[in-house]
DNA sequence: TCTGGGGTCCTAGGACCC
DNA sequence: TCTGGGGTCCTAGGACCC
């Protein structure tokens, strides 16, 4: 949107740390950029056939599927946002019949307003939206919307087309039970007995079944549940022998979750750090050091979870290793409201929650790298790679593209 | 040299209860 | 010889999703 000649041009966008491809361009996939591939086997195809790698941006991100979501949201009251790039919408009580037009003009408006082509698939349960979604996208005869419901000669032909590894719900493991038993294609596998399946792939493969078949199982929920856990972990640009630097960055990675539960609205009950070394080097010594704690009192205060952190790590120290990773993970994430009462203990304190506003407000207003604890060096050897990154175009200041008279 | 990050749900088995 | 019936909770591991 913001780099028009990066349009038709086979182009990958690389995971964190600048891994390995996690989206390709329609281009990069037929040159034959696989799924999850690393970078560096995908230099000669950025030498001999002009392959664009970008690192991921996912604030970018983030803040376009806002976008996306906002235009969606107009055109049903029932929208429910599945994924950054996904989102279902209740189309009950619209006028039945053909919903092309209706598709067209949700695809058309958001191209409009927000720059992104979408396409949209319709059907009685989510697992077969989502399969004629996949059609529309893939067909460029559909124009981007597909309707299946109240076509029963449609939904069978575009069952039959689709292999039931594809579809929503079957993974690799049931894709290979599924190819064991002779079963190809979606179709194949709504004729399966429901024993067979619920042998196979247990309850949640009866379910997908259930709604391959047009019984709607998944529910368009309200609003998205509150999360159980937040992780924040990440790969290091180098490995790190220095034990203090890993600390540092399990303080970063710390402060990063505490805020996220602090957005969320929750606190946490227990906290687990961990770091280990680079599985992919199995010449090296290999170590994976992890420890977990629960709160006397579930918090969401950065310095709670700091300390917790660091004495975590500090407990569980292994030095002369090269760690490649480390991160931690806050679960019993619940409500502030819904902490049982602490029956030794009297008045709560109430500054650290005094103080975390303080610190989010000055962060909100001013950027994350104004206030903190304990702040990282830029240039700390763990910091993540990150050598292709697109401008922060809609999220900061000095990013955003200027229009010339 | 170089291989991501963040989630959910289910299941089986063990420990416990009366 | 013979040894009940009905539960809950927790955990680790495995499947899936984007």
């Amino acid at each position: 949107m913001f780099n028009p000649s990066l349009e038709r041009k086979a182009i990958a966008v690389l995971s964190g740390n600048d891994g390995c491809a996690i989206a390709r361009s329609a281009e990069a996939k037929a040159l034959g950029v696989q799924m999850g591939e690393p970078a560096f086997k995908l230099r000669h195809y950025v030498e001999k056939n002009g392959l664009i790698l970008m690192s991921s941006n996912f604030t970018l991100y983030g803040d376009l599927s806002s976008r996306v979501m906002s235009v969606l949201a107009t055109f049903s009251p029932g929208i429910s946002v599945y994924s950054i790039d996904e989102a279902f919408l209740d189309l009950d009580g619209l006028p039945l019949g053909d919903m092309t037009p209706w598709c067209q003009e949700v695809r058309a408006t958001v191209l409009r307003w927000t720059g992104i082509p979408i396409s949209v698939g319709v059907a009685p349960t989510k697992t077969l939206a989502k399969l004629a979604n996949r059609m529309a996208k893939r067909s460029p005869r559909t124009g981007g919307c597909l309707d299946l419901s109240g076509h029963p000669e449609w939904l069978q032909r575009a069952l039959k087309q689709t292999p039931v590894g594809d579809v929503w719900g079957i993974g690799r493991q049931f894709a290979g039970h599924c190819g064991v038993a002779g079963i190809r294609t979606a179709w194949d596998l709504t004729q399966a007995s429901d024993g067979w399946v619920k042998k196979a792939m247990g309850a949640v493969g009866l379910r997908t079944v259930m709604e391959l078949r047009g019984t709607a199982v998944h529910a368009l929920e309200d609003g998205p549940a509150d999360k159980q856990t937040t992780c924040v972990s990440r790969s290091f640009g180098e490995a790190v022998e220095d034990f203090g630097q890993v600390r540092d960055a399990v303080v970063s990675f710390a402060t990063r979750a505490a805020q996220k539960i602090r957005r969320d609205g929750l606190v946490a009950g227990g906290i687990q750090a961990f770091a280990h070394t680079d599985r992919f080097r199995q010449d090296q010594p290999q170590h994976i050091l992890s420890g977990t704690l629960r709160f006397a009192t579930p918090t969401s205060s950065t310095p709670a979870i700091i300390a917790a952190a660091t004495r975590l790590l500090e407990a569980n120290r292994e030095d002369g290793y090269g760690y490649k990773k480390a991160g931690i993970l806050l679960f019993e994430l619940v409500r502030p409201e819904d902490v049982p009462r602490d029956l030794f203990s009297s008045a709560k304190d109430p500054r650290p929650e005094a103080l975390m506003k303080a610190v989010d407000g000055l962060t909100d207003r001013m950027g994350r790298a104004v206030i903190g604890f304990g702040l990282p060096a830029k240039d700390a050897p763990w910091r993540a790679k990150s050598e292709h990154r697109s401008p922060n175009w809609t999220t900061q200041w000095e990013d955003i593209p200027v229009v010339k008279a």
